[in-house]
DNA sequence: TATACATTGTTAAAAAATTCACTATGCACC
DNA sequence: GGTGCATAGTGAATTTTTTAACAATGTATA
């Protein structure tokens, strides 16, 4: 298999891989061995030339006249990735949102494990959610460096999600996952994602209204 | 102010406007009266044009020389989005993402109000969380048509997901938002978005990697 | 072994989105 | 009222992303 071209790849292509991952388990479960890019477009509601494209950046997974087969091209994905390892995450703010993803099942099966969870407010700091303790953040930058974790999510409330990242980026954090609607700063070899799902309501909401408009023209 | 345009709108720029709200709100909280596209553009990550450009589309929503009058740009960006009003929600499947999101704040103050939740477990139904009894799923369709509720959230596993869906559909739903990690089909007229921050997390170890990879080259 | 067939990988074309560069215009100050 | 300045709005240029088209190639079959 030829490494991965050095070229740069759209961020809609990783969103997109992830979705191929979900599709390829599916039919994993259903005994599907072999998949066409078409039966799999199909699938994940996109165009097959697409899928092709996405791959052909990573390389070459596909059999011609016969299709991919469902495991490897799972695997080769996840590799082209990097998530053919696990990845040591610490989450700070352990409020509604934070004990929802503390008790998420899918994170670890996709090889993100919690390894801590940080909060300021004592009345929260020792309980015990999903076997994973909640510590004082004044604790986390030295845990971090510990524990060598690379990535950080954070569910603290927008106002404090600087200072949560401040403590990350101090604990040598190298990738952020920030679900507060707040932007924050980081250095440049720091990667900060942002998941925001008032953006989805949005645009629902946006789309609902365009189609009502379309239909009375 | 005219009219919007007709003219196809990116969904990127949704997302965006969805920021620029956030923003916005930050700065009035702060007491800025008066922004340009250059300084809103800075504190959301994004190119001055680019703002402009977005706003183009519904209008002309500022003054040359000056900028844009905070509070007028935001309600503008709301009502382009048709969130000048309230939308009624439903959620089907009440579990751990379920509660978080109907303990979640934000929602109901950027309108989008949770008027009912449903669940198929018995455990779960007759249970009250954040003022909201859950129901037995049976009754979503009736219960839906009855309010008007014109968007569904799922929140079940995604194995579940279609079957949910179905029943939102049956309820006369408009708008679905998945958060389960799979693919759903819906009629034409409804409109479907899906939410799965495993992207995120697949986003950002990839980047991580793709950093190390060059920093060593 | 040759032939037909299916489906990939890849190149080219098209479409879409972003950024640039400039024009128009409102405000402040003289 | 005129002048200078700042910044929005906009059309053109650029870049990126998606889609289409097709050549390359592996498999099955006779
Ligand atoms: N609840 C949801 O479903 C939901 C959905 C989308 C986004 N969000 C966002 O996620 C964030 C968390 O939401 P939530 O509903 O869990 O809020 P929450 O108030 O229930 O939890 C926030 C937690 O952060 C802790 N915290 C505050 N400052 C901290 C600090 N400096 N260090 C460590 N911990 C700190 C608080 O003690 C609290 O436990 C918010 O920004 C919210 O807007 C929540
Ligand atoms: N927990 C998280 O933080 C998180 C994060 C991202 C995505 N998700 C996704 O969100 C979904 C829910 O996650 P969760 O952790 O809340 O799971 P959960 O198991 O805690 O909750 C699922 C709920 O759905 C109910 N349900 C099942 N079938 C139903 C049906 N047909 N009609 C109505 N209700 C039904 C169950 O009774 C249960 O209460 C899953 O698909 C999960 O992958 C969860």
């Amino acid at each position: 298999m030829h490494l991965q071209k050095y070229e740069k790849i759209p961020r809609a292509t990783i969103a997109r891989l992830a979705v191929y991952v979900q599709e390829l388990e599916v039919m994993e479960q259903q005994g599907i061995k072999v998949i066409s890019s078409e039966k799999l477009a199909w699938s994940c509601g996109v165009n097959p030339s697409q899928i092709r494209k996405d791959l052909a950046y990573f390389g070459e997974f596909g059999v011609r006249g016969v299709g991919y087969y469902v495991y490897e091209l799972r695997e080769a994905i996840k590799q082209s990735l990097g998530l053919d390892r696990t990845w040591n995450v610490v989450m700070v703010g352990v409020g509604n949102l934070g004990r929802a993803l503390l008790r998420h099942q899918l994170l670890r099966k996709r090889g993100f494990v919690i390894v801590a969870a940080f909060d300021c407010d004592p009345f929260k700091i020792g309980e015990e959610i999903a076997g994973i303790e909640v510590q004082c953040s004044s604790k986390l930058p030295q845990s971090t460096i510990d524990m060598g974790v690379e990535i950080g999510i954070i569910t603290t409330p927008p106002e404090r999600a600087q200072r949560a990242a401040n403590y990350l980026i101090e604990g040598g954090i190298k990738g952020i996952v920030n679900f507060a609607p707040s932007r924050i700063t980081a250095p440049e070899n720091v990667v900060v994602e942002y998941v925001d799902f008032i953006h989805n309501l949005f645009s629902v909401a946006f789309n609902i209204t365009q189609h009502q408009i379309k239909g009375l023209l």
